[in-house]
DNA sequence: CTATATAATTGGAACGTTCCAAAAAGGTCA
DNA sequence: TGACCTTTTTGGAACGTTCCAATTATATAG
């Protein structure tokens, strides 16, 4: 039931002085003289004071807490996503609800309006599979800077974020068949999220580039987790002219791809060849280490956030899309030639 | 910049009342006739009202958030543990401000002031390594209820939600000398947290109870992550006398012991046998599958959520320590036929 | 129709801050 | 000394709610 806490009239009672100058004393202040400043900040430690940010919120308008919305924080890409975020928005003495929307767009519609019922400043959101872009409107006309990552969100009036998924899948099918491959599958995912559009895009001109005819089956959609990946794979060994080599739809579809090899004999990197997307930091040190196309979710989050702060801090919400790079990593999974076996580096 | 959002005084103003009837109206309160209510709320609804949350706590001086703050977002228990507190803390209505502390006591100690500040009206701690009873006193006296959870934190008058880590530990290795091991490592963790003591004393008492003497070469510190199970195994390895199997700190250890066993040409499961402990999701995927000590995160969270919710609501915080039972899961990661120790060599 | 109980509504103070205009306190100079 | 700066300090209104005591409307009984 907490006790009514010691206020800005209790220090400014106890230093003799104004709760204006408290006030100006805690915000650091040039107006206020040395002498009372040093005397005021005495009595703030003495009397356990605590800055009340709600009340000074209520009176300015404007808050210093950041809502954050990730659809899957099990999921280690998010979870590298959110810490990401994480360090810029507490240095710059933010503080965030970060939520979880667990794929589901109403729970994501009732945490984002939770959200805004305490007074965020802004808020970054990476979209449930299925949100509309009208889900966010009421929140974007109020004029709360939104920053939508890793998934398009099309028609939202808002800035966004993504990594290049076209041109990373694009990368990486060039690289399988550069090292022979010419049965390539692409699995994991669900047809409905922009992320794997785009990501299947780049596979199909890839293949398209180098005159291998797309085969429809070899596209096995799965949940994108590692237990999809392990689906997936299960039915890819059904199919009679079996593929040689897969892009996966994120490191964790990969995962799975390669324990279901295992678990029917298959070794992965060796009898067939695989490559994720995301380089989690487990990619590295998985056995075989998995080749991946890197998108270093812990410095998008990062990126993330600054384009939030800086949307907040400017006022003006002018959209703004960043497109981030991304790199092939090469490493094991994918039975390149590069064979540096005991290279533990 | 939030231009000046409607307030209760505005459909007031509109519905031809008084802002308390509204104020009574938003709270359900049976007072009002449902004439006027439905004339209010269609007033809501027109002008798209959001409810000020801030305000009324700043009034009622209790808030609807709480403070979660957790060592590592990355590690996947970690992880599931937040979701799970995400759940019951959202659905009670509250909503969470989660940090992470990434195992820096200094950064812990700047995200719970800060919670402080923004009037959190709970606290659930997963606490950084070296956190002292004495950096939540404040905290503590202040009436604000805590819940430590994961790791004890001894001296602290606060509940507590731990996993039976004696036990478990204890039921893994014996586990493993009945499948006929002799030898038997403890790999992972630093000697200063709880938890590892736990586990560790579990591991020691097991071994005694079966006259098993401990040797303490057997026991190999490292970061409680897989990249350091790989380091951890590389240890093992150079030992002469090498055991057959071996406990792991946690599943994360444990997958790198997988790892690094198979980067020297060892099948884990089979040339050694490998327990680990948590039972995160991708435990079960895995190949082999690990067998581990079950502790269900997701469930612990939810649990502690719950323990706190329960304390903010009665307002007396009388602590409470619950120590959550866990369950050996078998699986194939420890089906390793046993080895002489000169077949080994 | 009055008296009385009950239901519904309401004004205003309070919560802890910030911000503004205005006042007080010092200095400087003629 | 008074006039005029500059530097500090300060009341009081505001932010959007809740809560209380008090008021008004409505029903019930005599």
């Amino acid at each position: 039931m907490s006790r009514n806490r010691t206020s800005i009239v209790d220090i400014a009672r106890a230093a003799g002085v104004s709760k204006s100058t408290v006030s100006l004393v805690l915000q650091k202040s040039p107006l206020v003289s040395e002498s009372t400043r040093e005397k005021v900040n005495a009595h703030i430690n003495d009397l356990g004071y605590i800055y009340n940010r709600g009340a000074a919120s209520l009176r300015q308008s404007r808050s210093k807490i950041v809502g954050i919305v990730v659809n899957d924080l099990t999921n280690s890409f998010f979870a590298e996503l959110a810490v990401g975020m994480d360090m810029v928005v507490q240095s710059a003495g933010y503080v965030q609800f970060l939520a979880h929307s667990g794929e589901s767009v109403d729970r994501q519609r009732e945490v984002i309006s939770s959200m805004r019922e305490n007074g965020i400043a802004g808020l970054i959101l990476s979209p449930a599979r299925g949100t509309e872009s009208s889900d966010i409107k009421a929140l974007v006309e109020s004029g709360i800077p939104v920053v939508v990552v890793v998934r398009n969100l099309p028609g939202a009036k808002v800035s966004t974020l993504l990594s290049d998924n076209y041109a990373g899948a694009k990368a990486a099918v060039r690289h399988l068949i550069e090292l022979g491959h010419q049965r390539i599958a692409f699995m994991g995912g669900f047809q409905d999220t922009a992320v794997f559009g785009e990501r299947l895009r780049g596979y199909r001109d890839a293949l398209q580039d180098a005159d291998i005819p797309a085969d429809e089956r070899f596209i096995i959609h799965s949940a994108p987790s590692r237990a999809g990946g392990v689906a997936a794979l299960e039915r890819l060994i059904g199919i009679a002219e079996r593929p040689s080599a897969a892009l996966c739809l994120n490191d964790a579809v990969a995962f799975g791809v390669c324990d279901g090899l295992r678990a029917n004999g298959l070794e992965p990197g060796k009898s067939f060849a695989i490559i994720g997307f995301d380089d989690v930091i487990e990619a590295k040190t998985a056995v075989p280490a998995l080749t991946t196309v890197s998108v270093d979710p812990q410095g998008m989050g990062q990126r993330a956030a600054q384009l939030l702060l800086k949307q907040i801090n400017s006022g003006q919400n002018d959209q703004e899309s960043i497109v981030t790079s991304v790199r092939l990593v090469v490493r094991q999974s994918c039975g390149a030639p590069v064979k540096q076996p005991e290279e533990m580096a």
